[in-house]
DNA sequence: CCCATCATACGAGCACCGTCGAACTTTGAT
DNA sequence: ATCAAAGTTCGACGGTGCTCGTATGATGGG
């Protein structure tokens, strides 16, 4: 039942938690929304194109590493973001399709505020 | 004992401090949208029509009176409603137009995403 | 094999948020 | 003038969130 890991040929890390599709809660995800640090992962996220894979260093957060472990974590119990292991590195990724799913128009929205606040 | 209101002449009541539309911050917003209770405030006044005013009793929180007044708060600090003294009550309005203007199709996309979620 | 690198876990501090009850103010009606 | 209704203010309490430092674990290269 709970072996569903015959190691996946990509990767060779531990498993990461991500909510399906479905059991992504709105709340939580505009909780995560909520915080300009994570809010500017979401963009450099998105800034690096459809599909694109940031590994966590690479965002270059303002905190401590510990810190930024936290806010990853968050956006990825949220269902924002896709983590994954290659190497020591963790990559992340925006979840566009599964949010364009279930809450249409919502990032896209979001990330279009903050870019034109960012113009004022 | 301080000040003895020179009477806006408006409206009887005194007045409320709400920001203008260039104060208006998105991670104010976010984070007053980031609650349900307030959440399910916006669905109400955008339920009630466009242009709609309602009491805060009207909206009937299932909190006591003193956490509404402090989520109405939120919210006009946040810029999302504008609220106005009428007699006793407090009439709470959405701020449509200038969430309009400063951050296209946002409001719609959030509320649009609570009622998706209610429909799960 | 050892080590540097990338990230996690844990505990702690601190601030903020959501909640309440009680006392008060303002307004309109009896 | 008195009273009831609608909100506000205040202080308090508990929970949660953001932050950090330190210690720990996994990975890949020399």
């Amino acid at each position: 039942m709970s072996q569903p890991s015959p190691a996946p040929a990509t990767v060779a890390g531990r498993a990461l938690e991500h909510p399906a599709r479905e059991r992504i809660r709105l709340d939580q995800v505009l909780q995560a929304l909520a915080d300009p640090l994570r809010l500017s992962v979401l963009h450099k996220l998105a800034a690096a194109g459809p599909g694109a894979e940031l590994s966590c260093s690479d965002l270059d957060l303002p905190v401590s590493k510990s810190t930024s472990t936290h806010h990853f974590r968050v956006l990825r119990e949220a269902g924002l973001i896709q983590q994954v292991y290659r190497g020591t590195a963790k990559m992340n990724a925006l979840r566009r399709d599964d949010l364009e799913v279930l809450f249409p128009g919502l990032l896209e929205a979001v990330l279009a505020a903050a870019a034109r606040e960012r113009l004022r």
